[in-house]
DNA sequence: CTGTTAGCGCCTTCAG
DNA sequence: CTGAAGGCGCTAACAG
């Protein structure tokens, strides 16, 4: 019933008669060039007969590169991660790595036993969506050994190739919005300060309010996690301590979510009460009733330049380059000019 | 500056003078009860010393096992895959299996792409999430060399251990519900047929139908993809025909948004004029306004258990089991009496 | 309990 | 252009 063993390179020499190093040759991009056409004919058409296929993980023994890439994002759950696992398991593909996927929930643990796996692996590199500005000391010793890029979150002071996107440019794009409708006094809603783009954020905002002359009041609250159930709980606070706000800015768009969903129980209306502008532009939020004001960032192209890079690396040694993209604002039913 | 090479288990063995072997058997789980507990600790010393860890992709060429696991599954941008992933990569993780992740789309290439990826990797074994009624074929071949568990969708007549969740009691539940409620016009908007799951929540649901006896009138539409913008095509239509019916039943949350959007757009209000029913209990379902009444899945334990299935038949060599696992009504507010 | 030996499947020198 | 030989790092048999 089982169909039996496994066909190996000899069985295709074999059947083809030739050596085990001349199949290895003909069926091998590079060095097919150096093998008689009819010759490697022969070894294709018993190669396709027998169903062989090389053992990639064998031959990684030989070449030293395993042909896997260790992939590591915070969270499965969050559909922007999988715009960026999008953009690169393509790019990837098309020159036959494979991504090892890890999740590390921004847990330090997970966050460390991640590069336990990946040292295993041997994986050739790493591109890290999942990096904190609490992880450079443990990670500087694997980007010693291992060809690593960041995306998505800079860790300062760490000098391998980084794409990146400008958040601090976002959150002037979010609060500068409100603050041109006529918004004053704006709650902003901050993740957790250890996740670099969230203190980016934040300082964006707080750039605005500066230049606009203390002409705008920015109340800002930090989260442990950016999740709908801790905006919520935060917006319900702020409603109850009393609307002195007119906006708020939330740093992604579960929490502007969550933030909706305060406002709504306590009888308000957005935008005609109280206006939210969100981040990330989740593929739901334009489905929201109202549609979720937002910044759109580029995580398809975050995903499939990080992979550029990393090949650019692996491939021509290129030395270390950080791109930097930009947000956008993505303007809906959630923001109107203050009451 | 680059910390050197990569210590291999020789060195350990040098440094704390044993024999490699030795070593090796120290370094292990299941052969360290016969090693001495004094030359045990001098080799874990040793390897901690150099940073010693060994090299697992050279190990299974000699054990005959890589210690991963392929995991198949649609679209890393739906987050009930997610749930998934996190059940069974927790069970994985514990007995060191590491997942490799594709995602096909449920496109035919990238279906067999994944295959072919998994094949050349040699993974010890696969959980397929992404099996269409139409790959039985190419499956067939696979499942002959290499364990495999089918976990959420069913491809009947393969005889492997599958993890499924009783679709047809899901249709039943969401259809009921709305009779119970006194609709007695629904609109279904049913995922397309190759999928499994779909087939039977639209079995389910004209069960119910049929039970009450002519009393019900069920509409269907089949869409190509389960989006967002294909029910809201399918909505707007229907609702332009004249709305003959009171109540949706859509075979998944995105289509339930879809929906949503189309009856707001055509000035009625849900659950007032129109009562919708999802499927699948997105995270965000719970959030939306009205929130979305919809049938729960267990996808956590889905992949728990997909994994522990895969697990035994690996570890213990157990035979094919199915579990069904089932489904459950999630009543909020999107669904109320017909008017 | 530990050392010796061999070889997993493949690729890559080196010869011819 | 093709064959011969060696070895990547590790672990499993076999001795002792």
């Amino acid at each position: 019933m089982a169909s039996g063993r496994v066909p190996r390179l000899e069985d295709v020499a074999r059947l083809a008669g030739v050596h085990p190093s001349t199949a290895s040759r003909s069926l091998s991009q590079e060095q097919s060039g150096r093998i008689g056409a009819k010759t490697r004919e022969r070894v294709l058409a018993a190669a396709r007969e027998l169903g062989y296929t090389p053992d990639l993980t064998a031959a990684s023994l030989r070449t030293g590169r395993t042909m896997t890439i260790g992939v590591v994002i915070p969270d499965f759950s969050n559909p922007i991660w999988a715009s960026l696992l999008a953009g690169l398991g393509e790019t990837l593909q098309e020159r036959d790595y494979t991504p090892v996927i890890i999740e590390t929930k921004d847990d330090r643990r997970r966050f460390d036993r991640a590069l336990e796996i990946l040292t295993d692996r041997r994986v050739d590199g790493m591109i890290n969506a999942a990096v904190r500005l609490t992880d450079k000391k443990r990670l500087t010793a694997f980007v010693a050994r291992t060809p690593t890029v960041l995306a998505g979150r800079d860790l300062p002071g760490l000098d391998v190739p980084k794409v990146l996107v400008d958040d601090v440019r976002g959150g002037e794009l979010a609060v500068s919005h409100l603050v041109q409708r006529g918004h004053r006094s704006i709650v902003q809603i901050c993740g957790p300060g250890s996740v670099g783009p969230f203190k980016s954020r934040a300082e964006g905002a707080q750039a605005v309010v500066e230049r606009s002359g203390d002409s705008v009041a920015l109340h800002s609250h930090v989260v442990d996690q950016p999740t709908v159930d801790e905006a919520d709980r935060v917006m319900s606070a702020a409603l109850a301590a009393g609307p002195a706000f007119t906006s708020v800015f939330a740093h992604n768009d579960l929490m502007a979510i969550g933030a909706l969903q305060a406002i709504r129980r306590a009888g308000m209306r957005c935008p005609d009460d109280v206006s939210v502008v969100g981040y990330n532009d989740n593929p739901l939020s334009q489905h929201l009733a109202p549609s979720l004001t937002t910044i759109s960032l580029p995580f398809v192209q975050t995903g499939r330049t990080a992979a550029d890079t990393l090949l650019s690396k692996l491939l021509h040694n290129d030395p270390p380059v950080v791109t930097t993209l930009q947000p956008s604002l993505i303007v809906r039913d959630s923001t109107a000019a203050a009451r």
